[in-house]
DNA sequence: TCGAAATATCGGGATCTTACGATATAATTA
DNA sequence: TAATTATATCGTAAGATCCCGATATTTCGA
């Protein structure tokens, strides 16, 4: 799951954009996200915070299965937890989901809306 | 693969961003995306046209997995292809694919750049 | 302390992805 | 036509992902 290649700089594109190990982890995180009930997930957690149940119930999805999700998520950075009580929150940890999220809808959005 | 559920409209959350469908388009443009090789491929693309062969000597992969990654993208209607003489060139056809670069690159980019 | 509720983890089976070698197709050149 | 170059496809094996049921763990309330 490491890819920790190191590549030769090509012919034509000299320093284009992302280095390879960045390239690698930028795909880890896309895969992460790649996912319709992860999508919604974050889409949900970017306008507040919700326990696993709600989440769960939103994307109608076992309990379980939105723990898991949310483990996944974790893992890259992009969600905070806290206990409260029975119920933990979980929230955006990582800002550039925003940003991201918007060129998602703007691409996948209906135009009426 | 074609995940079409129909999905109630949870509580909390009504009309929050993109319904299921959508959500589910975008994962699979996401995990298409989600690639280290095919993400330098469009960093490639976004600055003109390559043929098979370069993406495929820049990527240092061989030229029949090129091949196949620029399959996947050409089916998400990313790219574009056109033949000229034995060389086929690839370019962007999704005009979205630049900003999503963009904020990739800005969560994942060095800070000194 | 016991039971219930909320969340997390484990083990497994089905399905998907990835990369490979071999082979096929298309266009060019000898 | 035959050989060569560029690209695409096929079959396949290893590995990853997805979802499930079962089971743990943590916390609260009776």
């Amino acid at each position: 799951m490491a890819t920790t290649k190191t590549r030769a700089v090509g012919s034509r594109a000299r320093r284009h954009g992302l280095d390879w190990d960045a390239l690698a982890q930028a795909a880890e995180c896309l895969k992460t996200l790649a996912h319709p009930a992860r999508l919604r997930m974050v889409q949900l957690l970017l306008s507040g915070r919700y326990t696993v149940g709600e989440l769960a119930e939103e994307c109608e999805i076992q309990s379980h299965m939105a723990s898991e999700h949310l483990r996944l998520m974790q893992r890259c950075g992009f969600l905070t937890s806290v206990r409260e009580g029975r119920n933990i929150f979980y929230g955006i940890a990582e800002p550039h989901l925003e940003n991201l999220m918007r060129c998602i809808e703007g691409r996948f959005g209906r135009p009426g809306r």
